[in-house]
DNA sequence: CGATAGACTGCAAACGATTGCAGAAACGCT
DNA sequence: AGCGTTTCTGCAATCGTTTGCAGTCTATCG
């Protein structure tokens, strides 16, 4: 069916030994007869069977990586970095969806190993701990996004405590003090340290936390909504809501609209993580950017690493943080600035009157 | 390092070939033997090496799918659909990612014949038809989405012109005469049957067909800000808007937040595709689905059977045209009504006078 | 009781590559 | 010329399976 390495040896009059050698580059040939051989292999058009190789050598050239799911965007942007560098190495992903589901992640676990990865990058559900140290011996793994705490993985990680607080930094700086936060839930580590990094530009710039203004829940839509009626209907509403996670942006974003709150004027709205689509929203929707992309990359360089040092790669380093940034677009507002009168803002003027509450504040 | 069949052999004190008979249940075993290796294997907790099994059958329990990225929302669901399909039935996916760039097309699938998939579902790009001609006689393939006119390779399409066409007449029975159209490029066949869905609708209902409402364009936001500004800055401007692709949405709904062009008061819109999003914006998005999830398990069943009737999978059908269906939520409205005076609505009454021109029509 | 079919089992050769080892060739040196 | 190096090449084993073929054993039947 296909070219073989002794196809190659037969049309070159050697041995297929000296064929893979002179194509493998092992330098025990001839500058001559390589030459030869490589010309011939063209020719022949001859690609060698990674199975076999792999068969000897133990290897496949097969790098997995094992998100959740692909709705979410960072997952996306991980999964095209991933592949884009690793297909320049010559590797093929294996894209892997485990749902955040202990079972299927086991499952999935299982059969690449089967299959002989050369190296794994996963987003752990972290319920399958010992399984994956036990993996650890035999292939090279690097965490993404979350952490296993029952294994000494090499993991990268977002700075969730530092993206926090620059977020809450920001808005503390456009004058607000009284700031919605709604936050993953606190038996998740990003849940736990978004939280604190809010906490701590609270504490910086004196101003009481007001446990009221909190709120925790799933990384659903629905969160979103109930939690911004909860503030919304407070007393004493905020005049800034810090949504900690993209998909409960979606839930807030409708509620505003319902009561034609306007943003940013009436209120601002301040995301983590950034969405296609934030930016083609009007008001574009300021952002904290998790660095998806420099995760990704991050993941990679070191999943490379451990793949060549075969084994110890281990430079004691256990955890990588990777810096959040904040993009400023236009859904925060300075609380004491007049709305500008700019053409294509009219529709503040008007709205305010009708969303009196919170405008109020 | 793992546990071979050897190993099994030897516990069992059988020879290798029986313990493989035995496992792959090929029958030529007693009853007896074969149950005590089942559970031999499985106290020694054996997995079958699949490269080794793979270099020996010429098979790899590996299926690609090849799609253009992952932004692409249909994409999505296609992928996560494809790998559970798949995953039940004892395969891995490959999950690649070519940039609807021929080039990038042409290495991944030559990278994925070596590594000897199964069975291959792809979105052409449609400028690697005699490639995959080639690969075709070794290897399963589907075409998804867009089919490759240099080949004769079973495709699995979105019905295109139905689609346009329920979504024109449902615009059209809301009582909307001129309709915007934004479309793809006319030099791909979505595009080409996106618009005579929507001519044949207009023609049914005896409109004449107006050039200046229709423009055609690449599938990015920035085409539906353009797009869009022409079609509000006609003398005449459309009192409605179909979008015949859904990242131009995101520009489309930027002019008119821009312009306080109030939806579905001032202008109707209608999209082509969902997003995850667009069931909670506000107005909540009215879309015509293409069926991305119907789709992609049509295509695996095609695939499916392909690979089970080893080669001559052919029973005639070249075409599956997988049905649209429309999805009404609140982005279109009667143009005769009059607007609803429910509260959180009021918004459109402001808005309209300022938007004056798109309101008039 | 012997022959023979039938049911199992094992040997050994594949699949397509890599690689240790030993032999061959070429070369320089005395 | 003879010897030792060095450099290249080929043989053959190996990776973990599957599978054709031949051999063994049991049972059945005449």
């Amino acid at each position: 069916m296909s070219v073989t390495l002794k196809d190659v040896a037969q049309a070159a009059r050697v041995s297929v030994s000296t064929a893979s050698r002179a194509l493998t580059g092992t330098g025990l040939t001839s500058e001559r007869t390589q030459q030869r051989l490589v010309r011939i292999a063209r020719e022949l058009g001859y690609r060698p069977n990674p199975i076999a190789r792999g068969l000897k050598t133990g290897q496949s050239r097969l790098v997995a990586l094992l998100v959740h799911n692909l709705t979410n965007a960072s997952f996306q942007v991980m999964a095209e970095v991933v592949q884009a560098r690793l297909k320049a190495l010559g590797y093929q992903m294996l894209l892997c969806i485990g749902g955040d589901d202990p079972q299927q992640e086991s499952d999935t676990l299982t059969t690449l190993v089967d299959h002989r990865i050369d190296g794994l990058i996963v987003v752990p559900t972290g319920k399958n701990g010992a399984q994956l140290k036990a993996l650890a011996k035999d292939v090279p793994i690097v965490c993404l996004v979350r952490c296993d705490d029952a294994t000494d993985l090499e993991t990268v990680l977002a700075d969730d405590p530092q993206g926090a607080y620059l977020g809450t930094r920001h808005l503390i700086e456009l004058g607000h003090r009284r700031i919605g936060l709604i936050v993953g839930r606190q038996d998740t580590t990003s849940g736990r340290e978004r939280l604190s990094g809010y906490v701590r530009a609270l504490r910086e710039a004196g101003i009481t936390r007001d446990d009221t203004l909190i709120h925790a829940g799933h990384y659903v839509p629905e969160t979103g909504v109930t939690c911004a009626r909860k503030l919304l209907d407070l007393p004493r509403p905020p005049s800034a809501i810090f949504v900690a996670n993209h998909e409960a942006t979606l839930g807030v974003l409708r509620v505003t609209a319902e009561r034609n709150i306007a943003i940013p004027d009436d209120l601002s709205l301040l995301c983590y993580e950034d969405m296609p689509w934030f930016e083609w929203h009007r008001p574009a929707i300021s952002i904290v950017d998790n660095g998806a992309r420099d995760l990704a990359n991050l993941a990679v360089d070191r999943l490379l690493h451990r793949m060549d040092a075969k084994g110890n790669g281990n430079d004691g380093v256990r955890e990588y943080r990777v810096g959040a940034r904040l993009i400023k677009r236009d859904s925060c507002r300075h609380i004491d600035a007049p709305a500008p009168a700019k053409s294509g803002k009219s529709k503040s003027s008007s709205s305010k009157s009708s969303a009196a509450k919170s405008a109020k504040v």
